[in-house]
DNA sequence: TATTGTTATACTCTATAACTATA
DNA sequence: TATAGTTATAGAGTATAACAATA
């Protein structure tokens, strides 16, 4: 059955491969980060404080393209684990800053192996100079300008 | 801020990347759609009813990695617009093929053709070369085998 | 007056289990 | 007994509006 589907005219769009591939790779991902208390959702933004780029939380929202509150649970979530703490930012008294803890900074670690690891599984149909190719279009896509 | 924050480590992820392309791309189905009264998750299963496979409820969950339930509600809405029908399938008394009426099929061209219109913008950063690479990459990674 | 973080709310999506009718 | 479709339900994700503190 499979090869007749994919000849498909849904199968052909971009955003239906784009839909399904995200899919497989989320499914990966979350499992991969189950261990460690995390989610796809939230491993952005501790792996985002443990660079040291001292986010506030509406600067998390703007790159994450998340709603504002949607980013007060999760670093609800990842203070309550212990690996995040909540600044006050002293140039303005109404931002926080996000910054991660040394426990934090163990987990993330950890966490990125593991789900560098897991993308072993979706990707692993492409050889490594393809990954590269594929991470380079997409990072033209979700970043224009 | 964008430049410093997109040389970060998870920006380099290609989950990351691939779950960011795939949200601007469900944002701008979906809007593109709103208009036919379909969203990205009822699109495929008009356009495979168009497509003459008479996809019983089972091959559609399989194919669209769905559970069976979802695709009863999607249906039931496709239905309920006059989009498709229903039909018992000869071979086995248990399956439901489902078909498009014509005016299922009018609507699905129509939807395709607003679909392939509103990917311009998420992707009007690559070339029509570019697409066909990065179509061929998807293909892979979201039918391996 | 505008913005940051917060709370509350509702709506969609996703996952699960149980039921029925057929095989 | 196993499978196709259905129903019901609960949890996760997403979007929106309103509020307090600060700019």
């Amino acid at each position: 059955m499979d090869p007749a589907w994919q000849r498909s005219a849904v199968a052909q769009d971009l955003s239906f491969l784009l839909a399904r591939s995200n899919a497989l790779s989320l499914a990966v991902g979350n499992a991969a980060l189950r261990d460690f208390g995390l989610k796809v959702r939230s491993y952005p933004v501790l792996s985002l404080a443990c660079d040291d780029l001292r986010p506030t939380q509406r600067e998390l929202a703007d790159f994450l393209r998340l709603d504002p509150s949607q980013v007060v649970t999760l670093i609800d979530d990842l203070e309550r684990q212990g690996l995040v703490e909540r600044r006050p930012d002293e140039r303005d008294r109404r931002s926080k800053v996000v910054v991660a803890t040394s426990a934090g900074r163990r987990v993330c670690a950890a966490a990125r192996a593991a789900v560098l690891d897991a993308e072993e599984h979706p990707f692993a149909v492409l050889s490594p100079e393809e990954r590269e190719q594929l991470a380079d279009l997409l990072r033209r896509v979700a970043f224009p300008g």
